[in-house]
DNA sequence: ACGCAAATGTTAAATATTTCACATGTGAAA
DNA sequence: TTTCACATGTGAAATATTTAACATTTGCGT
């Protein structure tokens, strides 16, 4: 049986690749090749990408002749296997060390529904005990 | 002069080598040794550190000649650029989801102290009115 | 000062990654 | 159906990464 893929398994091409494709979601060769710094010939890329799905990490689709590439591994978990490793790195698995780094960022803007939901989801974490 | 490192060149392998040197600060050859999965044997860590300092990514101290490791780039900036990664990466951009999705991890936990910094630090945003 | 355990530096080999030239297949407009 | 612009597949070369053997240096207890 092949081995499940692991996303923390990527080597650098790999990864900047996966990046691209969880951004887009999906992409053909093209896409990919646009988003990649270091000017990759169009062979190049097709070459990553069937090395990427031969490891398990991309699946396609034909659609009239063009292959579109979307990720085996779903964007939800792959959003947490990054926290995951953020988290554990960068703030020594401290949550709200974390929380409070992005919320000081001066980039950060909030809408009123997503402040209100963020306090509502502080106030439940409070009453839960945690 | 030497290109300024960025975090985002890394191999997989000097990826692994810096997440343990950001996770504890600073290191010897033996315990990054210890962190790293495949067991790797001591002259191969020693000759990625070189590199890695080469690279400008690491300086050493030599401690009574022992060589301690810690990086150019401070916590603090590391940290930054691997959130902005995140960010752009797996949640389009969008910091209120990402602390949306921190905060509902049920591994989350929060003092009294940080829930109201964390409440604080959204009024504020508020009243800053973005 | 000596000797040994534990460091480091160097160099080269083994592997893995990355790149691309070239051959081939395919859809759609004319 | 012919043509051609645009896809893909493959094999092999160019690079980069990763590993470790071996020689040397160094700190420290005796």
């Amino acid at each position: 049986m092949a081995k499940k893929p692991n996303l923390n398994d990527l080597t650098r091409r790999e990864r900047q690749i996966m990046d691209i494709i969880y951004r887009e979601g999906s992409v053909t060769a093209v896409d990919v090749m646009r988003g990649l710094p270091g000017k990759p010939v169009n062979a190049t890329v097709r070459t990553m990408l069937s090395v990427l799905e031969e490891k398990g990490f991309l699946r396609h689709e034909n659609d009239r002749g063009k292959y579109v590439y979307y990720p085996t591994i779903p964007l939800t978990k792959a959003r947490k296997s990054a926290l995951d490793n953020l988290l554990d790195t960068f703030f020594s698995g401290a949550e709200a060390n974390a929380v409070i780094s992005i919320l000081k960022r001066s980039e950060a803007k909030l809408s009123e529904e997503e402040r209100e939901r963020i306090i509502e989801l502080i106030r439940q974490s409070k009453s839960e005990g945690r």
